[in-house]
DNA sequence: ACGGTAACAGAAAGCGCTTTCAGAATGCGC
DNA sequence: GCGCATTCTGAAAGCGCTTTCTGTTACCGT
């Protein structure tokens, strides 16, 4: 007991005439397949070739020819098969961002960057979570390059682990050498790619130097996984600005944590379990310091007026965080247009190296260390 | 002259020289091309469907030639060429997920289960934000159609739009009628699809319940584009249930704003600039309520003594936040696994709709109001 | 030892598109 | 009105892979 509609809902039409080829065709059974530029020469009653031109622009086409294949195309709901396009051309429209976990906010904003970016370009984002796993960031390396993505962009701290380098070059030379485009965020070791690098010595010195001026001599850090490059940066340049002031970073001021907001409290809580007399904590990532200070405040320890607490990275929420963060502003999404567009430009001969400097923000988190 | 092999130089050679083949090859001008099966074939003296089936364990093959073409494949570096095995097999190994912006944290979270889930079964996501412009929204399917995604994903409030969605149909019809899986999260009007709904109107109407138990009686709420549908239905419902128990929602209590920090903040700071008398104050997303939040603070109205403050999804900073924000709590990354696993699912003759309630959860931002 | 069958390798036909390469049609000058 | 340059159009050759289909080879029972 079908419905019996009367006069069909002309499929996409224009008019009447409906579909004389799908109607014919006995095989278009609604089935599965998807219309191909034949059924739309066909329908227009040129040739494959012309029906190609007219939908690239190739070339000049005969106007009335020109307006068949049109009528026909949209008629049919033609969708180019961007595979066989991809095949033929020898060029995709797509490009692979890899980094370890989309919902953090430090690559969420960066993501957006690159997504902007890649659309003003009518490029589309292949978008991989590594979730921190190495391994999976090779795999994930392995499937951009069969798709031949146009330029593959790895975003995030990479390791100091000789193994690594080792298999993530495998893939990254074959994949260079036939053309991809490689770029990066945030220092890789032996990786020769062009290279978008906060800087994480520097700016992690700077904020030590305006903790030192606040007054504050006894110092925490809640660092990420030592493997990283950004943990070995930002941990050294202020470990080294602090040297220069002569004052120490005892080793049992420096604890282990994940880069996540949970890692952040559970250094912070461990932190406290050791009895630490710092007055002053720098989380190595502002979203560890949110952990942190939610940490400290479970605990009944006010910041700033017990303990000093300042981040890095300047993701946005922490400017709306009580009280709000002092860390070193790093231009998120900027970044991800400029690994993006760096992706982007003509390949070079030496592998080039973009620099983006943070800024201290001295905000709510910090203020002069208690009077003992 | 066939099997005329004396002793083969090794090919499977273990030897220490890096590159064996890099070097020998005089082809291999490392100018462009990729590595293809053929050259696989060739080098391990076997034909390309070999190769294949090697490749693929589609089938039984001789050991000795297995071994070949394994080590041909990884001596060349080999990567298959997905655009090349999609067009043979006619499927690819992507799926696309569209949303309003990545580095929202309520579309973070949700594309961080899609993600996952999608790694899961292997695939690919290719991401597309729209930033909030139905037309690009459009734009995208047409993209991911041609790439011919697996499946494509429509996350985020629809509008309520009758041209939006004629265009939307116009492209997700032909797709779902050649094979395309669509699922959308959040409601869409006039779209036959699966579906992942939160149950927005119940939420938001518990929460007004909670909310006058709390004592309140006069209220405002911070809205977004009302053309959503979320917008409707969380407004609605938070009206309804107000209107139940005889308690008003005066039209000039309703302010309009963006789906942002920045809108909430704004539209906050309206509502202030009104002399508004509302005790409570509902933002219709967590993101809305950080700025309004914000702008209550700016403004020196203590949230919860002066003004109770509730938001909705429990996007994960707000139970950080200093007073910790009451909110409607939706489980975000599940909701993105469910619409992943909705989309795989096989294909249904009526379209499914799966519910998703939300969960009060009362924090710090909401108390009993001040005396008068 | 022989026919019969199973197991496996290779040739070739596409998948849907772009892009030479010719050929057909048009325009022009003389 | 004829020849030639000038547009355009269509046939066909791939792009790199999968997958019949066909052909070998090897092995089984008797």
């Amino acid at each position: 007991m079908k419905e019996h509609r009367p006069e069909r809902p002309a499929v996409h039409a224009r008019a009447k005439t409906a579909r004389p080829d799908a109607a014919d065709g006995p095989d278009d059974a609604g089935g599965g397949a998807h219309v191909t530029l034949q059924d739309v020469a066909r329908r227009a009653e040129v040739s494959l070739a012309t029906a190609s031109r007219v939908l690239n622009g190739t070339t000049q086409v005969r106007p009335d020819l020109r307006e068949r294949v049109l009528a026909a195309a949209s008629e049919l709901a033609y969708a180019p098969n961007a595979h066989a396009q991809a095949l033929a051309r020898a060029s995709s429209q797509a490009i692979g961002l890899i980094c370890h976990d989309v919902s953090d906010p430090y690559f969420a904003a960066i993501a957006r960057g690159v997504t902007r970016t890649a659309a003003e370009h009518g490029l589309l984002v292949m978008l991989a979570s590594t979730f921190r796993d190495p391994t999976r960031e090779v795999d994930y390396v392995a499937m951009l390059r069969a798709q031949r993505a146009r330029a593959i962009l790895l975003v995030g701290s990479g390791f100091e682990d000789r193994a690594w380098e080792r298999s993530m070059s495998a893939e990254l030379d074959p994949y260079v050498r036939a053309g991809g485009r490689v770029a990066v965020l945030s220092r890789h070791r032996g990786l020769r790619v062009d290279t978008v690098q906060p800087e994480n010595r520097e700016g992690a010195a700077a904020l030590a130097r305006d903790l030192l001026a606040l007054g504050h001599r006894d110092f925490a850090v809640l660092t990420g996984p030592r493997a990283l490059t950004t943990v070995v940066d930002r941990l050294g340049g202020f470990r080294d600005a602090l040297a220069e002031a002569g004052v120490p970073l005892p080793d049992d001021q420096v604890v282990e944590g994940s880069f996540s907001r949970d890692g952040g409290f559970a250094a912070a809580t461990e932190l406290v379990r050791r009895g630490s007399r710092a007055t002053c904590v720098f989380a190595l990532t502002d979203v560890m310091a949110i952990g942190a200070l939610s940490a400290f405040r479970h605990h009944g320890i006010d910041v700033p007026s017990q303990v000093s607490l300042a981040g890095f990275d300047d993701i946005p929420i922490v400017r709306d965080l009580v009280p709000s963060l002092t860390t070193v502003a790093l231009p998120l999404e900027g970044m991800g247009e400029r690994v993006m567009s760096l992706a982007l430009r003509a390949p070079a001969r030496r592998s080039r190296v973009e620099r983006i400097s943070g800024e201290v923000v001295l905000r709510a988190t910090t203020a002069a260390p208690p009077k003992l």
